[in-house]
DNA sequence: CGACTACTTGAACAAAATCAAATGGGGTGG
DNA sequence: CCACCCCATTTGATTTTGTTCAAGTAGTCG
């Protein structure tokens, strides 16, 4: 386990709140895993035996139905973990998740977490932290794709990724566009165009690079496609 | 509490595999409450204080943006909680909650829950299921909204009305149709056109009740249109 | 009876998907 | 180093899907 390995841990929802044997006991270093670019981490409906953690790299869940057809839930990256509640509650992994990069985790053993669960209060509030914050993004999102048309689903992620700035700021697209458009639930081609359309809002595009030249007037844009 | 009271209680993925004591210890008489249709009884942004059982009626949960927009998340009946996670985390509830029809409801203070978590292990993986099961209902929402066109949403809402069965099945819409058209992300004009659609599927409306022919065609009808 | 609300229907419009084709790197093998 | 191919992205044309606005129907409750 490198040091960089270990910050990673050190900063993800379910051992933040914990002291440092604790996390150390937890996570014997053969538990961590390289995985190449496009391998499948976990898949939908099989045994969920364990919980993971991001170290580098970034992976993707996506749910796919029976006719073959798939629907991008979320992207997760370093200190982001995925697939808590499965190994509690159902027993069975309720999404499949792919890597998209190469990437490096921990694979954290499912009964040993319930045990300790059972034993430590601290960590069951530290899960319950953790499995609350997904709750929380899977509203959001359920939100957005409800109430916001695909260019301003686009703003959106923008302003997200350029954080608290206010006024021009660059952007670099964490991942392939892509992906991104599967992640706001629209096709390729919906995505190129809902980029062109920002350009009237003041995003210049340069390849994965976005220079925005006011992001509140962005912000605005989305207030009024609501 | 009446006998019903204690039965929905006694359902809920919270209490379920607690002893009776501990259940009776945790729910005093005096946090049943009784609120009338259209009241709020939390409100998206206010600080967390309760987490809620529903004993009668129906509670519908929404997101609302700035712009006043909104969007249905989702609808608890009897047994049903909500609000668990943000007792938990956040500390500010992310989502309103509006009585659709007279409600009877437990509420559960959130710091007397904080505490019995410490101590009890089995409250915590209590709760940990439930906020799971929250999580998958939310992400198989997501699933559709992102997969399926407006009549297979609402095909789909219809056979996992009908449950298991197969062939013929009446089916009687729970609540009001503009309410299942906000929560299946439609407008109740497109919900009206959807279900027009339907009955080229062997679905026959009168009222609320639906008259299905042959619920495994419905099924298809869905597979087709992903 | 009359007002209210839920629902339905129609027509015009907007948004997004689909199909098809062009563009344009990035990398491989010659 | 260059030609070539592969893949992501873009663009165009068309169709599908869904929204909006407007009007009409029907049941309900006072």
């Amino acid at each position: 386990m490198t040091p960089n390995d270990w910050q990673m841990i050190r900063k993800s929802a379910l051992f933040n709140r914990l002291t440092d044997e604790a996390v150390r006991d937890f996570v014997t270093s053969n538990a961590i895993v390289d995985v190449e670019r496009g391998a499948l981490i976990c898949v939908q409906g099989e045994p969920a035996e364990h919980y993971h953690i991001v170290l580098q790299g970034l992976v993707k869940l996506c749910r796919h139905s029976a006719h073959g057809q798939s629907a991008v839930i979320s992207i997760h990256g370093p200190s982001q973990a995925f697939m808590e509640a499965e190994t509690l509650s159902s027993g069975v992994y309720s999404a499949t998740a792919e890597a998209v990069s190469a990437v490096r985790l921990v694979k954290i053993d499912a009964s040993n977490l319930r045990q300790r669960i059972g034993r430590d209060p601290e960590l069951a509030l530290s899960m319950l932290g953790s499995t609350s914050i997904h709750l929380k993004v899977l509203l959001e999102h359920v939100e957005k794709l409800k109430i916001l048309t695909g260019p301003a689903r686009l703003a959106d992620f923008i302003v997200s990724l350029a954080g608290p700035q206010t006024g021009s700021a660059e952007v670099v697209l964490p991942y392939e566009k892509q992906l991104i458009a599967g992640q706001l639930g629209m096709t390729p081609e919906s995505f190129s165009r809902a980029l062109s359309q920002l350009r009237r809002h003041g995003v210049q595009v340069n390849r994965d690079r976005l220079e925005v030249k006011n992001i509140d007037s962005l912000r605005e844009f989305i207030a009024r496609s609501m």
